[in-house]
RNA sequence: GGCGGGGUAGCCAAGUGGUAAGGUCGCGGUCUGCAAAACCGCUAUUCGCGGGUUCGAUUCCCGCCCCCGCCUCCA
């Protein structure tokens, strides 16, 4: 099957098809975080499918360079960084090393690039982008000094959110008193300098100020990506007015189509609700592992429902997410296990034939939950043949194989190396020999002595197991 | 009001014009000293509601209801 997207553009399932097919180098733009505060883990549910998208095109044979861009600087920085009266770029640094920290956590792929808006090269950039929109009557100077864009000669404005420009001037949302403004759907591209900005503020030809939210993004991408870039993601808030913006921007200047697939991700809701301070339900991914969950366990979570669903955050999603994972080490051990000491008495090899259509799933516009389905199919069926002993070790190696081509994608396993206390190996090996005399009621004593230090003993075929209880696993 | 997304078992969630993947939870069984893990079985005559098209619709069409988002700087 075709690798296919939905486009939020056409409103429909487009086949991919990269500006440059024979390279196979595709330009990925994904808008990220504005470091005023810890991004929440609705942030994250976008990361983590713009993650997916680029580990699949990369599964796929594409080699994609992606951009994310760091907004450090907007109304809401210069507001933290006033009520904390240190310096903006101070402010910013704090939330801008929080963000890597979670990045990691979550195992997301980093970007190839994270530019930030204050870098003087890309403040040039937007400068230069700017006078250039005005000398094509694309974008006036108002009284107010700010430099907006002129929405009524960019015929197209409105097209990816499939909005009637004259619809935005009946909302009532809409702040009457920016009177300064020809329309009132024109955005700004350069903000005039107000005492509420302190010191945060750049020289340019309308005097001094800072860049718009949405002039970044266009500066940032073309710099880096060049005048069409193929994917440009976000989350479905962004489309309007935020993406609306950057096409007219970019195609503003460069005259060129600047995106051929736009992708959306819809939003997450917690407990069925917008997150929200006021409601308690709002959560960091520290939260998250404050309750003693790992990274991991809420990267499944927000990864196995399909990026155009809304998810619904729930503690009973985290519980399942980890015992869906636990399903999944054990097999891989199991298969660990049969390859490293080949069993006598395996009969009929059974063929390994590691499903394909895991990775067709993905290039159905990444049908994750569809494609996690088949692996877990295939979990059952090799315990079963694994149980009924007709799974040699070539079959397990291939099937190991097979997880290590598709983990490439979920990153999904565990990596910290176990390590049993001495304490507890103790407990475990008294407990043999008290399991060897038969002695069970001591025995059933050290199995809870274990319990205590947070651990679990299994008896299996090749002797006691000892694994962490839930909420204290690693990885 | 305009523009989108969604409504499938207790919960999460795929999917198809021909009679419902998968995960999780619960129950029963095999295995086990007992457990655990694994496996087997059970758990939606039914896919928001009402019409229509069709031999047949959850899937297509029409109408309606509910939830969520966007409508000027929220992923």
């Amino acid at each position: 099957m075709a690798l296919r997207f939905f486009n939020t553009y056409s409103r429909e399932l487009e086949e991919f098809e990269p500006r440059d097919p024979a390279a196979r180098r595709i330009g990925i733009y994904t808008c990220g975080p504005t470091v005023y505060s810890r991004a929440h883990i609705g942030n994250f549910r976008a990361y983590i499918f713009e993650d997916l998208l680029q580990r699949h095109l990369e599964l796929r044979g594409y080699k994609v360079h992606r951009v994310m861009n760091i907004t450090d600087v907007d109304d809401k920085t210069i507001r933290g960084a006033r009520e904390a009266k240190v310096p903006l770029a101070k402010f910013t640094a704090q939330f801008k090393e929080a963000f890597f920290e979670d990045v990691e956590i979550l195992r997301i792929k980093r970007a190839n690039e994270f530019p930030a808006a204050t870098d003087h090269r890309y403040i040039d950039r937007m400068i230069q982008m700017i006078a250039m929109l005005i000398s094509r009557g694309l974008a006036y100077q108002a009284d107010d000094k700010s430099v907006y864009f002129r929405i009524n000669e960019f015929p197209n404005y409105g097209k990816l959110a499939h909005f009637d420009l004259a619809q935005l001037q009946s909302t009532g949302r809409v702040k009457h008193d920016e009177y300064d403004k020809e329309h009132i759907g024109d955005f700004a591209l350069w903000k005039a300098w107000d005492e509420e900005d302190g010191d945060v503020k750049w020289d340019s030809p309308w005097g001094p100020g800072r860049p718009g939210w949405h002039i970044e993004c266009s500066a940032m991408a073309t710099r880096l990506l060049g005048n069409q870039i193929d994917i440009h993601c976000g989350g479905v808030d962004n489309i309007f007015p935020h993406h609306e913006a950057e096409i007219a921007q970019s195609e503003g200047v460069t005259g060129k189509k600047f995106v051929r697939y736009w992708l959306h991700c819809a939003h997450l809701l917690v407990d069925g609700q917008k997150m929200a301070k006021s409601l308690g339900n709002f959560y960091s991914v520290p939260d998250i592992l404050a309750k003693g969950y790992t990274g991991r366990e809420l990267r499944y979570a927000l990864m196995r429902v399909h990026y155009r669903v809304p998810l619904n955050f729930t503690w009973e999603g985290m519980n399942e997410a980890r015992e869906s994972l636990g399903r999944i080490d054990e097999w891989l051990e199991r298969l660990q296990k049969m390859v490293g000491t080949p069993r006598r008495g395996v009969r009929s090899a059974q063929r390994a034939d590691p499903a394909i259509q895991f990775e067709e799933a993905l290039d159905d516009d990444l049908n994750i939950s569809a494609a996690l389905g088949f692996l877990f199919e295939s979990i059952r069926e090799t315990n079963r043949a694994m149980d009924e002993n007709k799974l040699d070790a070539a079959s397990a190696s291939a099937w190991l194989d097979w997880w290590k081509r598709i983990n490439t994608v979920l990153d999904l396993e565990t990596e910290i190396e176990v390590v049993v206390p001495a304490e507890v190996a103790e407990l475990a090996e008294e407990r043999e020999n008290a399991r060897r005399e038969k002695n069970w009621k001591r025995s059933d004593q050290l199995r809870d002595r274990i319990s205590a230090f947070g651990w679990e003993v299994r008896d299996t075929k090749d002797g006691p197991k000892l694994t962490r209880h839930g909420a204290a696993s690693s990885g």
